[in-house]
RNA sequence: GGCGCUAUCGUCUAGGGGUUAGGACGGAAGAUUCUCAAUCUUCAAACCCGGGUUCGAUUCCCGGUAGCGCUACCA
């Protein structure tokens, strides 16, 4: 049976790297008929909160990639203390008195390897327990066997065969001094215990898998297999962290930008895996179909944003932005005004179903992001428009004079016309006809007057949309500002 | 410092002993058009360096360089 696990620590919010393990872990286990597991791992007690917990599960929730079962390390702790003094009682681990924190100077700062503490390390039977006995408080140390010479190994399922010499492995911490489990206890008791098949997570754990490797066969489990994903990695070409590059990295700030879970599943699938047919928009079905293990790269993918980050093409990778208006276009219609619906209501606009319908007709092609429609389309919304430059309203190689002429003739026309494109069609073009000018020059001060800039829907179907009260408003108004 | 991993257009990637090194985003130009967008066409743009192996390496091997990761009683 195959069964994955997304484990991630709650210590902040979700971020995009996570958020990708997840997704590769998911399309793996759907893939295949597996099983998808959560589990969070919260052993650190000093840096976990509640607040963290709640925007993994409100990232996730935003995916809406469901999980099948769902565990909390904190509440699995005897299983991994019966793991560790499984593992002592074979004398493969050890007590350490040092204080915590107290040889770190010597263990991290300078050239020299830390490995392990011999004085620790040796110390009779007699003397740990003795001291033990007296309720002195010690770490737990995994007793790498180097004195053999021999080397830990695994496959792992994308950076393939990887040895390490024991000798390079240092004594690591089983548990810590209070008795919680280190991440690297926790993790590997809860794997063999919840039979995890695959572990799928990030290439920063493929060196302390070797650790793992040595955890498991010390605990008599057979080591799952591995897959380590490259890296996501900022402009800089580092790690994507959420204290260096801030809400650029996290999962709601693209959720609360406007983007298609679907997009945005369908981006982060793309970095660092292909399907290598050349395709780029996979909606998740396809997603779910194609995915393998085979595909995945093993050089570290940079997520394109620039710093800093103020405007959507800042913040968002170029393909991301593209991808989310492909998925854009191909809802349907209607799936996409849904969508659209709590973005115009959250700005505090009143529409009805039927015009917000037409206007999603209108904009679907110019917009990439959900949030857009308000700025793109703020003119179908409120009743009275921004301030604009009066100089937009005189058309291209005219003057004041024509835009002028333009408007006057459509503030007669107009109330004669039916609001329909076909009406509307055939009665400004004959104007503009009249007047002697261009189509074009006839319709741009008329699409500023009503939309407040240059650039806007086709004309006929806005002005239908804005209606015919609104529309010579906005056109007596455009006259006073020329005059 | 030690150990591990990686290296194809600006970015994501395909490919692989002989190719015009392919695609996508982004960029540029053009077509279309009432503007914008969408769409279509075209263009510019890459095999880190040095040694091998070989008739022939971007591809295989070794070395270098660079980047990243791990080196915590964090995960």
């Amino acid at each position: 049976m195959l069964r994955v696990r997304f484990a991630p620590s709650p210590t902040g919010f979700l971020h995009v790297g996570s958020a990708r393990t997840f997704i590769f872990n998911w399309l793996f286990a759907r893939r295949n008929g597996g099983t998808m597991i959560l589990r969070l791992d919260d052993t650190d007690v000093e840096r976990n909160t509640e607040a963290s917990v709640n925007s993994i599960f409100e990232g996730l929730r935003w995916l809406a990639l469901n999980w099948d079962e769902e565990y909390k390390q904190s509440e699995r702790l005897n299983l991994h203390r019966e793991v560790a003094q499984a593992i002592f009682s074979k004398d493969m681990a050890y007590r350490d008195f040092t204080p915590a924190h107290a040889g770190e100077a010597e263990k991290s700062g300078t050239q020299g390897t830390w490995l392990f503490n011999p004085d620790t390390r040796n110390m009779s039977k007699q003397e740990s327990d003795r001291r033990a006995a007296t309720g002195e408080p010690f770490a737990l140390r995994f007793r790498v066997p180097r004195e053999q010479n021999g080397e830990v190994r695994f496959n792992d399922a994308v950076y393939g065969e990887q040895t390490k010499a024991l000798a390079d492995i240092e004594d690591f911490a089983l548990l810590r001094s209070d008795g919680m489990p280190t991440y690297h206890l926790a993790s590997c008791a809860d794997d063999a215990d919840l039979r995890i098949s695959h572990i799928i997570r990030g290439q920063d754990h493929l060196s302390n898998t070797f650790k793992h490797v040595l955890i498991f066969e010390a605990a008599g489990f057979k080591p799952p297999q591995f897959a380590h994903l490259p890296l996501l990695v900022a402009p800089d070409g580092t790690k994507l962290s959420k204290r260096k590059h801030g809400p650029v990295v996290s999962v709601t700030t693209y959720r609360d930008a406007g983007f298609l879970p679907e997009a945005f599943i369908n981006f982060l699938s793309l970095l660092g895996w292909s399907p290598k047919n050349d395709r780029e928009f996979l909606p998740l079905k396809e997603l779910t179909e194609l995915f393998s293990l085979e595909g995945i790269n093993r050089a570290n993918a940079v997520v394109n944003f620039k710093e800093p980050a103020v405007t959507p093409e800042d913040t968002f990778d170029p393909k991301a932005l593209w991808l989310n208006g492909e998925h854009l276009r191909a809802l349907p219609i209607e799936a996409l005004c849904d969508r659209l619906v709590p973005v115009v209501s959250d700005a505090g606009y009143c529409v009805s179903p039927e015009k917000l319908l037409a206007i999603t007709r209108l904009l679907r092609e110019r917009i990439r992001l959900l949030n857009e429609v308000l700025a793109v389309g703020d003119f179908f919304f409120v009743d009275q428009l921004p301030p604009y430059d009066p100089g937009e309203l005189i058309p291209q190689k005219g003057d004041k004079e024509m835009a002028l002429r333009a408007l006057t003739r459509a503030r007669e026309v107009l109330p004669t016309l039916e609001f329909k494109h076909d009406s509307l069609d055939h009665g400004l073009r004959a104007a503009a006809q009249e007047l002697g000018l261009k189509a074009g020059q006839m319709f741009q001060p008329i699409r500023v007057a009503v939309c407040g800039k240059k650039n806007a829907p086709p004309l006929f179907e806005t002005l239908e949309v804005v209606g015919k009260p609104k529309t010579l408003e906005r056109i007596e108004q455009a006259i006073e500002k020329l005059q």
